[in-house]
DNA sequence: GGCATGTGTATTTTT
DNA sequence: TACACATGCC
């Protein structure tokens, strides 16, 4: 046995040396919950379980890859293709392609987006004739989100209208239309959302015969950031357990921040329950921040109601408090950020080993515009993706029709970007083509042929304008269809060599880069975004493969493109509380620590959407090891948009109490000839007096 | 029916 | 800002 055991502290080594039954280990902030999981997928194939025999569920894939490598490196074997890890999605993907047909399911399905899912809920709002009215329905992008949180959280349409979406109550037969037609349309053409994914996996697990078949694939089942789960995923879990008690969760219910997505905090608190004979294991050794910062982060959660109780505590001494910086405005914060970034630089931390953080991916437009002008280069997650970008769906759709012609939603998207073809034209080419293809109650849609044989065969009748571009598009998806292409879930062809992806790539690009000149002004720059497209295809032989991953795991930002990852220099990282999940860095910037930005003020109507938005700051502050900067900025101007001077004064976050904010150091970002305390003394009089000297000048 | 142009308005987090 | 929707002209 590895003598690696020995590294461990008690706790994580009781975790990883777990026998028979259910673990669940309570994990928090920095206590080497990584670790522990890898070093048990380690333990596990050190005892003898087959590397393909466990599955690791992850957040993200660049956690679980990083975890596999870990434990490869303690086995001193390659373990990183045969244990399956990945995100609940992905796996879902990938079983689904192996034993969807059990359950009615054809395995050449395409995965859409959200985006995607927005768009088929608006043809179809638009074809019920629905947005029409008097009063305005809801959006496309509301639509999505209160379909998704229906089957996530398995709640009736109309008490999840009542309590999230109150202003739609009144549209609910609209909204129960729509969703009626959007699963079937789904079906129709063959595609999964997202939701499908995990609905379709349950489904497969609960199905007597082939469920039992796909649980017993794994002997053990090890989930990541289990706060962070929701009602279908603990479902899932439940199915594939039925007969093998080996399950292990790990997750800290004061890092649960994804309840918008219908992740409930009750399932780590209903653990036990739900999996009799559970033990539990709790680490509370940090081993990332020195305890000022512990203290600080400690006391932000210590107003919380119901949790797991946890003392975390550190052996990292440190004398430095976190600082909290008092700034005029975002204008000073920027500065002030920038500046304590470059000091840092200079005393030896890296750009790389500092992070920036903020609630939502707006909070950093103009800290993004500071930096650029300053030379310091950084990387965004969650950001705009680059999958989002019109143009790189636009790309995307056209291998979408060519992998599954029977997509409706690319179709959609393609035609009427040909010149002189609009909504009303496509829907007849479609019609002509056969894009539709009536399914019998939950029946898979029946045989008909491919629109693409039809677009072969037949002369579709199109307005002349589009004549031209409407025979190139032809031309070139008839060309892409018949390039070799192996299909995901086949083994590679040994002998024989399909070309790269990349070759369609190119292909459809040249059709579409005249549309891209035509239809936007700064092509050129987009162009460069396709080419990236086309570089990462050449790394996939499988069209469906590549469609598949890219919408699963799209690549974290624009600027993770912007240069080929081997010429990267240092740079900073700018992201969203949420993306940081499970990051750290030597130095932590915190920004907009306001009311109304943490908490958001979208989220303080119920004390529910209070606690998280807690949640979310601990989880920020926790992020740091050595030092950690919170700003407030005491004025924001009104207008994001317009030119107008009139701004408000902020409070500093409800969750920086007077309690911890003795735990901080106090500075100011500013001069004192700018301070803005002589305006906060005033009285009344004084105001009235200041505003007269404005509008006399 | 397509398309250019104008107007109003919402407004977070992500697989 | 970006998107949904209305209007008016070809």
């Amino acid at each position: 046995m590895g003598s690696w055991l020995d590294d461990l502290n008690p706790a994580q080594r009781e975790a990883v040396t777990h026998g028979e039954g259910p673990l669940l280990v309570v994990a928090g902030a920095g206590t080497g919950k990584t670790r522990t999981l890898a070093c048990r997928v380690a333990w596990l194939i050190e005892r003898g379980v087959e590397p393909d025999r466990i599955l690791l569920l992850t957040f993200t894939r660049r956690a679980a890859a990083e975890m596999l490598s870990r434990a490869g490196r303690l086995v001193s074997q390659q373990i990183t293709g045969k244990v399956w890890g990945g995100t609940f999605h992905a796996v879902a993907n990938r079983l689904l392609r192996r034993y969807g047909r059990f359950i009615g399911l054809s395995p050449d399905f395409t995965v859409m987006d959200q985006g995607d899912a927005a768009d088929m809920m608006n043809l179809i709002r638009n074809e019920l004739g629905l947005g029409k009215g008097e009063r305005r329905f809801p959006r496309k992008q509301t639509l999505v989100s209160i379909y998704s949180r229906m089957v996530n959280a398995q709640e009736k349409l109309p008490d999840v209208l009542d309590t999230r979406f109150p202003w739609c109550a009144e549209d609910r037969e609209g909204i129960a239309a729509i969703f009626e037609n959007y699963t079937r349309r789904k079906r129709e053409s063959n595609v999964l959302d997202y939701d499908d994914l995990l609905l379709m996996w349950n489904a497969l697990a609960a199905a007597p015969g082939v469920g039992e078949k796909v649980a017993d694939r794994f002997e053990h089942v090890l989930v990541d950031e289990y706060q962070d789960t929701n009602a279908v995923q603990a479902g899932i879990l439940r199915n594939m357990r039925k007969r093998h008690p080996h399950i292990m969760v790990v997750g800290d219910d004061a890092q649960a921040i994804y309840s918008f997505r219908a992740a409930t905090i009750r399932n780590i608190l209903d653990f036990p329950q739900q999996f009799p004979g559970t033990k539990v294991v709790t680490l509370e050794q940090n081993y990332r921040s020195i305890r000022p910062i512990l203290a600080a982060s400690n006391a932000v959660m210590q107003q919380a109601a119901e949790r797991y109780t946890k003392d975390l505590w550190s052996e990292r001494t440190g004398e430095q408090k976190p600082v909290l910086l008092h700034c005029l405005d975002e204008e000073n914060q920027c500065q002030s950020v920038c500046g304590n970034i470059l000091s840092h630089l200079e005393s030896g931390i890296a750009l790389a080993r500092q992070g920036v953080l903020f609630r939502a991916g707006h909070h950093s437009d103009m800290l993004e515009v500071e930096l650029a002008r300053r030379n310091i280069p950084f990387h965004k997650y969650g950001g705009l993706k680059f999958v989002e970008a019109a143009h790189i769906k636009d790309m995307l759709a056209l291998l979408r029709i060519v992998e599954n012609p029977f997509d409706e939603v690319s179709w959609f998207r393609i035609l009427p970007l040909l010149q002189g073809i609009g909504p009303a034209h496509a829907r007849r080419i479609m019609d002509a083509l056969g894009v539709r293809r009536p399914a019998a109650d939950g029946e898979a849609p029946a045989e008909s042929p491919s629109p693409l044989r039809r677009l072969a065969a037949a002369d579709v009748s199109v307005p002349g304008p589009a004549k031209e571009e409407f025979a190139a598009l032809r031309r070139v998806l008839l060309e892409c269809a018949a390039m070799p292409n192996v299909e995901d879930g086949a083994d590679a062809p040994a002998g024989r060599t399909a070309p790269s992806v990349a070759v369609q790539v190119e292909r459809l690009r040249q059709f579409y880069e005249p549309i891209l000149e035509r239809t936007h002004d700064n092509a050129h720059i987009r162009a460069r975004d396709i080419e990236q497209l086309e570089h990462i295809a050449r790394g996939y032989r499988s069209r469906s493969r590549f469609i598949t991953d890219l919408t699963l795991d799209p690549p974290q930002a624009t600027s993770d493109l912007a240069q080929p990852p081997f010429l990267e220099e240092d740079y900073l990282v700018l992201s969203t509380i949420h993306s940081a999940k499970g990051c750290e860095w030597d130095v932590v910037h915190i920004l907009h620590a306001a009311d109304g930005m943490i908490p958001s003020d979208m989220a303080v109507g119920e004390t529910e959407g209070v606690d998280e938005e807690r949640r979310l700051l601990y989880v920020a502050m926790t992020r740091a090891r050595d030092r950690l900067y919170i700003y407030f900025p005491l004025r924001y101007y009104h207008h994001r948009w317009g030119h107008s001077d009139s701004h408000g004064y902020a409070q500093i976050s409800r969750f920086l109490t007077k309690a911890v904010q003795a735990l901080l150091e106090d500075r100011t970002a500013y001069r004192s000839d700018e301070s803005p305390t002589k305006l906060k003394t005033m009285n009344i009089h004084d105001v009235d007096a200041w505003i007269r000297g404005l509008t006399g000048g």
